[in-house]
DNA sequence: GCCAACGTTGGC
DNA sequence: GCCAACGTTGGC
């Protein structure tokens, strides 16, 4: 079973144009500190699966682009590295806390669908991301808000 | 197990 | 910069 995902990250430290410019446009989606979040890309993430970049943290808040899970999950290796921002010394190799995925951009969107737009249409009332408090910066996408939310752009 | 203090996220 | 809403930590 296919699933769809919305993934967050701020622009300021990486953006879906930064995604655009790595080989074969493939990435780590390193730095999730979160169980929930962690659990979902431990237990749900599959490759195939299709995700949303969705920026955060910055002018234009909103989704930019649409990616594909590119790998199953391992281990964050961010956690191990002492010099690294998102160390935590509570994960080693042997017994890895923090998990991540590949994800490859399939394409950018023609323009940001923003948070104020997605807010503004009552078919999307259920969707994770605009539920009160949500700070989960991995959450599943329904099929129908998937569908959509691409019909916007 | 409770809960206050603290840190983080993220929109505005 | 502000603040609401969390999650985490640690004393008890």
């Amino acid at each position: 079973m296919k699933h769809h995902w919305l993934m967050k990250s701020e622009p300021s430290s990486f953006s879906v144009d930064d995604l655009l410019r790595r080989p074969r446009r493939t990435e780590p989606w390193d730095g999730v500190r979160n169980y929930q979040a962690r659990n979902l890309i431990r237990d749900e993430m599959k490759p195939g699966d299709l995700a949303f970049f969705y920026h955060s943290g910055c002018d234009e808040p909103g989704i930019a682009g649409v990616m594909e899970v590119a790998s199953p999950a391992y281990p964050d290796p961010t956690a191990f590295d002492p010099r690294h921002h998102h160390f935590d010394p509570d994960s080693s190799p042997d017994s890895p806390r923090w998990l991540l995925v590949d994800v490859r951009l399939v394409r950018k969107l023609r323009r940001i669908i923003t948070l104020t737009e997605l807010k503004a249409h009552p078919e999307l009332s259920g969707l994770q991301l605009l539920k009160r408090g949500n700070r989960l910066s991995v959450m599943p996408v329904s099929a129908e808000h998937w569908e959509f939310i691409l019909g916007l752009e």
